[in-house]
DNA sequence: TTAAAAAAGGTTAAGAAAAGGTTAAAGTTA
DNA sequence: TAACTTTAACCTTTTCTTAACCTTTTTTAA
């Protein structure tokens, strides 16, 4: 949140807070791209009016370096040029003061909502495939009573599988999220740990993981 | 949409095809499912105040059917009770009569952009083409029970067909979009391809790949 | 007009290059 | 030391290009 009346924004911050929602509070423009590139947000509160820099121009900023997350304006210019302008920069709502706290808890939550489907499942760490339940953080495969288990990479990579399940897991995404790069090295490890996941899954005749020559792979699995 | 009032109705739906949206409007509450069901929408827009049956009660049917699709509540009710109402049956926005068409058009395209990051990293890229579904992505062809994988020039070529369906798509087009240039051996390479093409569709003679000599190819569907 | 020549395109098959599969040995970490 | 990851080696499969030999369409010129 970015919002320089310090009282508005004292107030703001414990209202979220009590909600459930970690607020990260800088009241100068100047300092609001600073900290959108030192930590992680899942949406951005804008003030217009603020010392320095004004909101639109931050809002334009994050845009630039990130085109999915949440950007809600909060301010009190009304002026329909500035809603519009504010809609244009790439604003998902843009809420005029004053205004009623409940309803704007809601829209934070519909836009969240709406935007965790993008995200989704990142965190999930359970997945069903086929027989198997595969746990990503114990790292287990569990098939009936007997039970896998799975190396670091091997988990990371058949998670992110199952992310994708049914859809194409492109080579790069997957190298460059565990491996780091994507090299003729890592492409070939990477070669190596698909290998040992089909021995791992070859039980079940519904599961496969697929190849698409050139592209990635692909976890199949009716369900 | 979903209005009662013809008069707003009418304005609304010109205003919205004004600015490239095609619109299906209903101007009664009974009516709203019903239609839902029997087309393909991307976005709803209801009034709350309708006849026989009022706007809450079908988006609470809609979300049962597309726990997805967004949802702008356009009504006259600015009770905070029905504003909350509305966001917690699970609404993108709630905009409150009078209101700004430019306004509603930057919310209405602010939410369709989030909705698309969605669709687009689940399954694009699909064509019908006749029988066959070609899954670009997933670079298959299939058609009723068989399935036929193609490399990923055959897909890539074919996806160009089908974004041009019904059109030609000249040769320089594909060859510099696929081969990068366009000499003597890729155009020769491409009809090698073409050759593929045509027998991957050959068994629906409802498809055609034909040949405008000295321009380009034309995929024929009627569909 | 029309026959021959030239250009464009259709099809098949061979072969080279790239990508991927698998196993095992050699390094690395915990 | 034991678990884990990388590297190497040796395969198989996939993909793309090229060449060869056709057929069809268009152009040229008698």
């Amino acid at each position: 949140m970015v919002e320089d009346d310090k009282n508005f924004g004292a107030v703001m911050r414990s209202y979220l807070n009590i909600h459930d929602f970690d607020v990260e509070w800088v009241d100068d423009g100047a300092l609001a791209l600073q900290a959108f590139e030192n930590q992680s947000f899942d949406l951005c509160i804008l003030d217009v009016m603020l010392p320095h820099v004004d909101g639109f121009t931050i809002a334009a900023g994050i845009r630039k370096k990130d085109e999915h997350i949440p950007i809600i304006f909060l301010t009190a210019k009304t002026l329909k040029k500035d809603i519009l302008e504010g809609f244009r920069i790439g604003a998902d709502d843009y809420i005029t003061k004053p205004f009623d706290s409940e309803v704007l808890l809601m829209k934070i939550k519909a836009i969240l909502k709406r935007n965790s489907m993008f995200n989704s499942n990142s965190d999930q760490d359970e997945f069903q495939v086929g027989k198997y339940l595969f746990n990503a953080s114990l790292r287990t495969i569990s098939y009936g009573a007997g039970e896998q288990k799975l190396s670091p990479k091997e988990s990371e990579l058949l998670r992110m599988l199952c992310i994708h399940m049914n859809k194409v897991l492109p080579r790069e995404e997957a190298l460059n999220s565990i491996w780091g790069e994507d090299s003729y090295f890592t492409t070939r490890s990477m070669d190596v740990f698909m290998s040992k996941l089909r021995k791992y899954l070859k039980d079940d005749p519904t599961v496969e993981i697929g190849t698409v020559h050139g592209r990635g792979y692909i976890l199949k699995s009716e369900l």
